[in-house]
DNA sequence: GATGAATGAGTCTTCATTCAT
DNA sequence: GATGAATGAAGACTCATTCAT
């Protein structure tokens, strides 16, 4: 258990450089010196430097992953919305216990590798399918208006990463608040509810929303 | 003016480069390759790798800057949502001519430099001061729903640049329709409007979205 | 100790090679290929080029200092002809050790660099000092005529870095012998000593020297 | 004539750059910059870098050869002394008037090439040589104490080198003083004269000088 | 003759990885 | 298993020189 202790470390301040640095701006020297090792000692634990990555990286995916679960309607399930602040509570969770992870995943894992942008673009596509099934099922129980789910879906995922960004980067955040900020734009949007009832968007000329001041 | 053709051409195929591999692996060798021009005429262009790097990321900058532009009500604007659609075609269609410099500045500009991350830093809150004073004016005007304009704006800007993100990608899209759905999601979300109408989320417990399936 | 004896391994080498090209015309692989280690291992060992000059320099200009040691007049000292000769002996001998650093000190040093430009500056005036002091106690010993010391001592200096200049390139001098002419020289010049006695220069318009032939 | 103007005129700046920067630090671009001409235009004048600094070097050696003459003894000619101090004047004057062919000569010309080197090297062997054959000349006129008369010349080139590298790098020199002060040095030393007259220093046991302090 | 854009050989330096101890 | 000295491929950048206009 030792050996996985020490590659614990390994990671954790792995972690920590790659998130500041980059993966091309951080250096085996620098790993090896926070996690007080030697650097023969680091190619033991590790295949390479893209290895050790893709193993932080894997980590972040994987636990978002199981952090974001599908909307079910079954009759011991919370009510729809609970499940999706649910969702959104894990995932703020874990990306305020894990900024650098976060940043990792968000600001300098795309554009290394085929592999790896594959590895980023599968675990976003199934993060968005999960969203869409739920949408879609939102669909069949007249929740969710009719749309395109699918582009809904990236709506969403863009909304949750832009915020998760955000709480990553700045301390600073009430993140209840931001879930619930969340919860209500990716539901109801920006507009006045009542300029929107009943009319989609197309055909709502009449509504001041739309309609040029005069 | 031949220079600045020469010029051109040589950051045409370094966009190119840099869209694919990133900063890091992408190397003068393979720009001056592509570009047909020997290693130092280069540097008769540009004072090293990285000022090359920063003029393409200022020219996605610039110009994305200025095809967003703040929501006016004036009596010879267009309606609100006009100028908005017009901000999202304007993105789109930049997006849809300079993919390159579109994947650039999403997924290989951050974390080079401190720099460049506070010049890219710098843009994104930009964008989200215009949205959020479009928003702050569009709640005075009774458009807005009152919220948090802050996160709701960058709950717009994480829609558009996931949205973006997936154009940038993927050829085969009808911008034209993932305009609208844009539009769509971030006007009204993704709840249907009469199970919202009048209610804040919070309160609407009644409503059938938000209690569990019987 | 071990890497002690490596890194001293490429100090000699790179001291000849210095020596003979100068500091821009050798370059790592000259050195490198001699010493026989490889590219990176030269890092290992040395910041960069310009470190490894200036430590071979430092070390030139070290041991010359300590070999040139100030005349002192205490009944336990030699006397000031013996330790004087003993200066000159030992500058001679280090230069005859020595020969690779001190053609780098003597024709290869100058003009690299601001730093190293000072630093070589002062170590020639430190030099001119202890000379300056050695000759301002002669005077007050009415050992040594009054004069101005320091353009004397330069004068001295010049004679030593000369004569030494010389030796270094040529292997064939009889070490011992070129010592007692420089004293000589330095003591009491070239002229005969029966023109001068009683007598400035300027005074001297009776004796031979310096009057025309007739 | 037009030719020969414009070629000065580079030489001019080149020098001024030589001497500040030394051969290897001075750039092609530098030079052609400060005199007012276009790159293709260094060429028509030069066949190259080394060429130019090299002409600058045969300038300062050609120059420095001609005012440093053979003292000769005949009916009209001045005093030995007095032709001596012509010579250093004329050199001074040469430094004073050219301190940065003096800077280029002195600092930056050595270990650049064999060639130049080589140059140098028979430069100073003529000087040398002058002087050897006047203090020959002058030891046969009983002038001048037997000694090895070449040491005693290079002894002499020493003096001045130091001396004139002095004043090419301090403004503030009273060249006169300078000048009488070199003569004073080469022709009776640092010693009080009484203290040598008549006695070889070998032999010289008994005088104050040489004695250690009681 | 003059120009200056283009050239490409040459240099230093970095850094992930290996391997003998 | 642990170490860290050694490796060398790879990369950015410089600059004297050429040559078409």
């Amino acid at each position: 258990m030792e050996r996985q202790a020490r590659r614990a470390n390994v990671l954790r301040h792995a972690k920590r450089i790659f998130a500041r640095k980059g993966y091309h701006r951080a250096n085996i020297t620098d790993i090896i010196t926070r996690a007080g090792i030697a650097r023969g000692t680091f190619y033991l634990y590790f295949r390479n430097k893209r290895e050790l990555f893709e193993e932080l990286l894997a980590q972040a995916l994987g636990e978002l992953n199981e952090r974001i679960r599908r909307i079910k309607m079954a009759p011991d399930e919370p009510s729809p919305l609970d499940q999706l602040r649910a969702n959104l509570h894990r995932v703020v969770e874990f990306v305020l216990a894990e900024r650098d992870l976060t940043a990792i995943m968000l600001n300098h894992a795309m554009g290394l590798d085929r592999v790896l942008d594959a590895r980023i673009g599968e675990f976003y596509d199934e993060i968005a399918n999960k969203i869409q099934r739920s949408l879609d099922l939102g669909v069949q129980m007249n929740l969710v208006r009719e749309c395109d789910t699918r582009t809904a879906a990236y709506c969403i995922l863009g909304v949750v990463k832009e915020i998760v960004g955000q709480v990553s980067r700045d301390r600073r955040h009430d993140s209840g608040a931001l879930v619930e900020e969340m919860l209500a734009f990716g539901l109801s949007g920006v507009a006045r509810p009542e300029l929107l009832s009943g009319a989609g968007i197309d055909s709502a000329e009449g509504a001041g929303f739309f309609s040029a001041a005069k």
